[in-house]
DNA sequence: ACTGAAAAGATCCCTTT
DNA sequence: AAAGGGATCTTTTCAGT
């Protein structure tokens, strides 16, 4: 990717509601072109959508943590993503090297709402599950640096 | 928080770039109570910001992974996520319970990439790293169930 | 690919209910 | 708290380079 459009999506990564204007300025060059180049990065995926950043604890989901998943039999087919995908407290699905097959990142209101999770997330996927409690978050969904 | 509330932060979850116009519309409101809303939530910090998605493989970034890390020696002070923050390749940074202090997930270019950060995370915060490689990403950054 | 300009649309502030 | 109105700014498209 070019230097233009790595200030871009620096630039909207920063702040996804900048405006055309505010934009062009930034990266030196007329709004139509920016306007132009932001949309090309849209259709060819590079930018995939803009969310709002939001507080967690405000909205009623204090509590975060870590779910460590391992398919209960390891012969069956692999296919836990899916099996999970419906269960909005799911934040993030990794696929991961190591012991584990999969991390969750999940978001509840509560350790007994985060019990009832937990035994959704091994009666769905057919898996066991370890999972580590997030006490505080210094920081999280920093801006990529896009250099 | 209140029903018309959290639908906004809903509706701006999944479309940060929504307009206040469609915003009105999808949660029943003229477009300056809408307004007002929104600024409100950003003031109180629900909403803490907005930032565009992004294909991390896409923009040169195709390598996440997880560091667990611990001090070095458990006696000494412990701001390990101050001593961190200046590392742009750290995106996230939670306290955690357990045998593990923090858990940083990182992105990175290269595995050699990797390998100086967490050369720079060791040295910075005099902590010792456990790192788990992400294979690939199901789904990432869900709109959270605001309901 | 970029620019400039013009029309359409959105934002933002202020007043009223 | 919410709605309406209107000035200002932004988005979007298009012709020209």
């Amino acid at each position: 990717m070019e230097e233009t459009d790595r200030s871009i999506v620096a630039a909207l990564s920063a702040d996804g509601r900048m405006s055309y204007t505010d934009l062009a300025e930034k990266v030196g060059l007329s709004v139509s072109a920016v306007h132009q180049r932001v949309r090309r990065l849209e259709q060819r995926g590079v930018i995939t959508g803009y969310a709002a950043k939001v507080n967690f604890e405000e909205i009623g989901l204090p509590l975060t943590a870590l779910v460590a998943i391992r398919p209960f039999d390891p012969a069956q087919p692999d296919d836990a993503p899916e099996k999970l995908a419906h269960l909005p407290q799911i934040d993030s699905c990794y696929s991961v090297a190591g012991e584990d097959f999969y991390l969750l990142l999940v978001r509840v209101a509560s350790p007994s709402d985060l019990e009832k999770l937990l035994q959704e997330i091994r009666t769905s996927a057919n898996v066991t599950t370890r999972t580590t409690v997030v006490l505080s978050t210094p920081y999280e969904q920093r801006p990529p640096s896009v250099s």
